[in-house]
DNA sequence: ACATTTAAATACCAAACAGTATATTCTTGG
DNA sequence: CCAAGAATATACTGTTTGGTATTTAAATGT
């Protein structure tokens, strides 16, 4: 246990996670049945209830995972960043190179499960909501601390400006993946850009 | 029969579609069972598949119905629009008159379709790739003809901007349908009306 | 190395699923 | 008003679903 740190049950714990997480994404919460995932994990029922109470902790847990996937990709890009403005840009840099990574595991996980759970399970929409309003605000705090510090313009209303790129990005994101044409998400992604461009103190029309 | 029009098979497979409507629209083709739409029809099994060869053909007659039922409320807010400008601004005008309607009945029926199907449903999603290319063509060709007539500026990608659009529609009618919150939406069909209006050949930045 | 604990495989279950075959009821033209 | 046909209800498949109880196998501390 010292040498190995990880328990055997979370080891495989982690692997069913890891192992449901594009089907899920990919298939749905409906769409996804316990068996497509014994299947392709090779495993048996037994070790699936072991782990977990029932499918629906499951599918929070692969949904937390999905999500926590795609933040740290953001985390990473996003590090170098000073100005608030390269802190936006961040958002439009990262996705043009996660796109390919995206679109192989399902697209982006909010906006599935938004679609999927809006109208039929009230515990995954909560979690996707929550993971949408934290985004909004730290998009938003970017503006104001930009605005304050003099690298933003006065007069942008930082809230519209986090709800535009959001609509933007899923928007874009969701179109691109099932058209399997990247030309809606890049569109989206340069007019993104030059949103942000346009709220430079600098920036002449 | 001379004074009916309508047979009675007709009426009741009518009856079958406008009922499972908003059933499919809001809980999926895959969170959608049969029961479901017996239930709330107030018929049994006999009368679906006396009527729908399967679950399939019913879901792709339903997807049809509530497009159509999007695309004619469209048509009608239209109608009066002379030149480009204004041909465009009726898509936003029709979707403030009618984001109420859209959101009782499970959201944009596309974008629905869209998320669940990419993965699979190749069938429904086709169908909704049509459509979304139809849209597209259309709101391309009503800015070509814009420039043409020397309504809307030279140099604009009418491509693009159809692709912005539907993006921001969709985009926005998603995130608000989800978080039961306007201001997505209300914010994505502003910043169309801004894009529009920078369009215009007489527009001043 | 071995007993004990822990984890996973197996074998079930009742319910729900899409779909079918048959029986019954309703329309409808004559 | 009544037979013929059309449309719906009923009853029934076989399969798959999520979930559980139990058995077997494997990991682990000593």
């Amino acid at each position: 246990m010292a040498t190995q740190e990880l328990t055997k049950a979370e080891r495989t714990r982690r692997f069913i996670i890891e192992t449901a997480a594009p089907i899920f994404n990919k298939k749905g919460f409906a769409g996804t049945s316990l068996s497509d995932v014994t299947e392709a994990a090779g495993l048996t029922k037994g070790s699936i209830y072991g782990n977990f109470k029932n499918k629906d902790e499951l599918a929070m847990q692969v949904f937390d995972y999905n999500v926590n996937l795609v933040e740290q990709a953001f985390i990473d890009q996003m590090a170098g960043a000073k100005t608030s403005i390269e802190k936006l840009m961040g958002y439009p840099l990262a996705y043009r190179k996660l796109f390919n990574t995206f679109m192989d595991n399902g697209g982006c996980p909010l906006i599935n499960t938004l679609v999927e759970a809006d109208d039929t399970h009230e515990k995954l929409l909560k979690k996707a909501l929550d993971i949408i309003a934290h985004w909004k605000e730290t998009i938003a705090g970017i503006v104001e601390k930009g605005i304050v510090r003099g690298e933003i313009r006065r007069g942008v209303n930082p809230e519209r400006i986090a709800e535009l790129l959001i609509t933007l990005f899923e928007g874009g994101g969701i179109l691109s993946k099932a058209a399997g044409d990247r030309s809606y998400f890049l569109t989206s992604l340069d007019h993104v850009e030059s949103i942000i461009q346009s709220l430079d103190v600098n920036y002449i029309a």
